[in-house]
DNA sequence: TATGAATGAGGTTTCATTCAT
DNA sequence: AATGAATGAAACCTCATTCAT
């Protein structure tokens, strides 16, 4: 991939995460690349495309994150990862623009990628089983659940504490 | 207020919550409202203007909405109450439209009203506060913090079962 | 006439002076007369009539300026009315905003009302001709030509010292 | 400079000559040049932007005009060059779109370029000076004051004869 | 006489996109 | 791969004007 072609990339992740697709203009994102707005589009063929592509390298960066947490087979440590995966969110301003921009276009494009959480939820059904709780299924959706609430205060609360009220959480589900 | 004037403010709302602040343009709001454009910017000055006042009336619908919760004695109801305003969500499609809007703006806008929200942290935080819970507060925070995630499933995945969700945390939350 | 009427002829008059006749809006003009925009069509049909109601009491007020300068018989007092008369613009801001529209409205429509001039550089042209001139009448014309550019400067330049360029020129038509 | 772009100069220019500025619509204009809106706006950012490319562009051809003045030694020479300078704009019609919008402008946007003139007024005070004048600032004041004079009949009054008008001023400057 | 709701045309500007170079 | 000129559609908004009351 070509530096110009990142640039592009960077900016519009940025941006998009900053002021959300339909809001941001190819000619704003040109400017912030350094670059002429035809290039996006002799790249990523219209906006859509440059859309498709960051999401599609998010797909990517998703993927190997929960590989850590479903490879582990130690089950109080998996709902732990879930946890500390939320405050990994919060702990670089990389990680920040990446999942806001996954939420920002959830919301706006209003779709849920059930899917792409599913190894998630399955992961952590099988723990809370192999922990004996009563039923899994919903103990995991409902973490998930949880960490969605808790992300949305992150990015849109201003002076939200996430440390206390992720260590808060964290202490309930170990019953 | 005239007819024409409450149309346009439904047309936006249900326009705004299904599509978003900045992708719904007036043109399409006024022909939804079977109005003319210009009469938009008459009443309302901008198009800021217009959901300026669609928030301004969903800030009044809160209120008598927390109203209820608010003045309630009992403890546990309180608790019960704001599940159940949860499940109120999804009763009425004016109900969902509107809470769809609260949130989609939220995104968009960035912005989230944390003091439309305290009256009801202080009533839950006094209401696990009279249950002997050991931390009220975080309490109460944490249970704002699910409703949050809550919404968020219940409008971006097509088929949450809301109902079982709400159902099972309600459990969580009587210890 | 009504005092409604009136207040939308001063309201147009002082902004038809300061914005000039495209760039006021009949909604600026209601605004400052404290009046619905709809009576300044119940009453002046258009715009366009507007102006022109205003332009014929300007017509009215010249026509009683002039007068006095007219039937003046000593040739001298006839030339020196003329040039105290440009510095009557000066005088008093009602008189600044009233010669400011004449003059706007000339350039912004392109027409130079000559007939209304007519009378006085016969006047001129007489007086010129009983103090022996040459040439009266190019000397009655250049004199309000002079004028014109008198109330340009006037009108135009911030800091234009009116008065002591009215002082020399008038002792320079003194031969 | 392009071609489309050297179009919408012209055509703007020729258009706020006309019309004025605000009379004269972006659309116009680009109807005139033969070009789409859009590339005004992408060329000169706004139709204030257009009209400063106008007015720069117009600045330095006055200085190029100016310069043959001002470096002229012979003082009867200079008065007489300011002269022809006005009958000038009369022979092309070039220069007098080029005129008329600068003097529609200055009454349109209300500001004299007191400072654009200065260079002319210093060396017509010196000529006068050089032809020993008793008050040769004043001198140089009045006769540009007439050039408006002149300037504004020529552009407003239909019928108005320049030369005669010209030729009479320029003897009464010959004392 | 006076208002205020309402409109349709047109204003300036932005936008995503194409194309020649 | 990269630019910059160019476009057409659509965005938000203003305007003069009409009409029912």
């Amino acid at each position: 991939m070509t530096d110009k072609k990142e640039n592009i990339l960077n900016a519009a992740l940025e941006l998009f995460a900053k002021e959300g697709f339909t809001a941001t203009s190819t000619s704003k994102i040109a400017k912030k690349a350094g670059v002429s707005e035809g290039l996006i589009f002799r790249h990523f063929k219209n906006k859509d495309g440059l859309l498709e592509a960051i999401l599609h390298e998010g797909e990517e960066r998703i993927k190997i994150l929960f590989a850590n947490i479903i490879f582990e087979t130690n089950a109080k440590k998996v709902i732990d990862l879930v946890f500390d995966m939320v405050l990994g969110i919060a702990a670089s301003s990389d990680a920040t623009d990446f999942w806001k921009l996954q939420y920002k276009i959830k919301w706006e494009l209003e779709m849920y990628a059930e899917s792409k959480m599913e190894p998630l939820e399955l992961a952590l059904t099988n723990a809370f089983k192999k922990l004996a709780f009563n039923n899994p299924e919903m103990e995991a959706r409902s973490l998930l659940i949880i960490m969605d609430g808790l992300a949305m205060r992150y990015f849109l609360q201003k002076d939200f504490d996430i440390n206390s009220a992720v260590n808060f959480l964290r202490e309930k589900f170990k019953q």
